[in-house]
DNA sequence: TAGTGGTCTAGACCACCCC
DNA sequence: GGGTGGTCTAGACCACTAC
């Protein structure tokens, strides 16, 4: 008698179909090699004698913890695994070229605003000055990886609008401002992605992204920008250095 | 003629009928209250006149997104959002207290174990000697929100094994070996729980997490533990104060 | 025991990519 | 056109909770 092994009891780990089924995709994955192609949802569906959808709910999970990736009309592959990007304040170009990677940033959009309520007070402005937004597309080696939109306040940076885009932000501040940054406030949580996200990362409604937002002041503890950004959580991770706050 | 609005073209964002849906969740929520209940998934597919997948994955993205939870044979109710947390050389317990939550910590496990390869080398000790593996369940307000897996090393601390539990931990570390925190490198990435994480923390397999590693060093820059965390994603979120490397 | 959420199925149809 | 992934459905059965 007695419930051996296996028997699944109360708080114990239940293990659904679906994950168990990771097992043996993650064999294929590593068979295919990296950006090796799979096969099919339907064949795959019939080799472990599941359904679709729930091989389907494996490959996203898998797709999540960034081990393969799917592309619409094409296929599935076996992943490029996750970029390690530090917490600081450097560009993102520098961040990525000490990775060996190519990036490119497409400006999507630079329009003046009035400021609402809760930017005017992040930025320290008074509501409905102007405000300039700024919407970036990163990427490195060709492949989509995060979303950015900045908040810079015109009123501090008269003129900016007009040199956004010829050089590094951070560049532009201190050559035409005299503004240098001195530390940033940087918040970081899970979030999904939206339509918009996927849209232009290439990625499924809904998939698990790091939302960023950092508040950056300068040398004088005045804001200077305020960022939130998206990044596909199947792609990246963060790693920040803390220091101990008493220092002996 | 002529495609008029709505047209959800290529390369624009496509809405998926789940993820509309939320809009018309969401608002229910906002009905109930902090806490409040919602009608169940049947009623709610009924209501909306989709089928009770698209309910649930609906659900599942505002789960993931902090704003209700599930309760398995109980039902589903408007959530608590999430609590922000500093990614700083201090306790969890000391952490929760400042946001007017009461923390406790279960211990699940204290073992001795044998250095594999990367603890070794992460411990910086030689490998096959003995580790100090620490699990414990961090709960706020009676509500299981991290799993914490700590790996200290035996030979620097000896008899620390018997020490553990009593008080916290960097305690024993100053006033037993006179070791005092220095620094430490924090990993941040997104992950999915796994069935035992599941378990432990009342979450669904596969719910979105975040995943700390944390290697940290002495004033003397000798490691002293390696710490590997899940956090519920869609109770936490973290912070990070950044300082310029060019303080000038 | 009745109701709730959790898992799984089989099949339909759409959107996209490539030939 | 034919294949691939993306979305949605209707329904079945299981596991857990509350009564």
């Amino acid at each position: 008698m007695a419930d051996i092994l296996g028997d699944n009891g109360r708080k114990t780990a239940r293990t659904p179909k679906h994950w168990a089924l990771k097992d043996g995709l993650v064999s294929l994955v590593a068979d295919a090699g990296p950006g090796g192609p799979l096969p099919g949802e339907r064949a795959l569906a019939e080799r472990f004698g599941v359904s679709r959808t729930t091989v389907r709910k494996a490959l996203t999970e898998l797709m999540a913890e960034g081990r393969l990736t799917r592309v619409h009309g094409s296929g599935t592959f076996a992943g490029a695994g996750k970029v390690t990007q530090r917490l600081q304040l450097s560009s993102y170009t520098e961040d990525m070229r000490s990775h060996g990677l190519n990036p490119t940033s497409a400006l999507l959009e630079a329009t003046v605003e009035i400021a609402e309520p809760d930017v005017a007070a992040l930025l320290a402005v008074s509501e409905g000055s102007a405000v300039l937004r700024l919407r970036r597309l990163r990427s490195a080696d060709g492949e989509p990886m995060a979303i950015e939109t900045s908040r810079l306040p015109l009123s501090r940076f008269p003129g900016l609008e007009e040199r956004v885009g010829d050089t590094s932000l951070y560049g532009v501040l201190w050559e035409h401002y005299g503004v240098q940054l001195g530390h940033a406030e940087e918040t970081i949580e899970t979030a999904l992605a939206t339509p918009a996200d996927a849209a232009l990362l290439g990625n499924e409604v809904g998939a698990v992204m790091l939302r960023l937002s950092r508040h950056s002041f300068d040398t004088d503890n005045r804001p200077v920008e305020w960022v939130r950004s998206v990044y596909r959580g199947d792609r990246y991770k963060f790693v920040a250095t803390l220091v101990s706050p008493r220092p002996q």
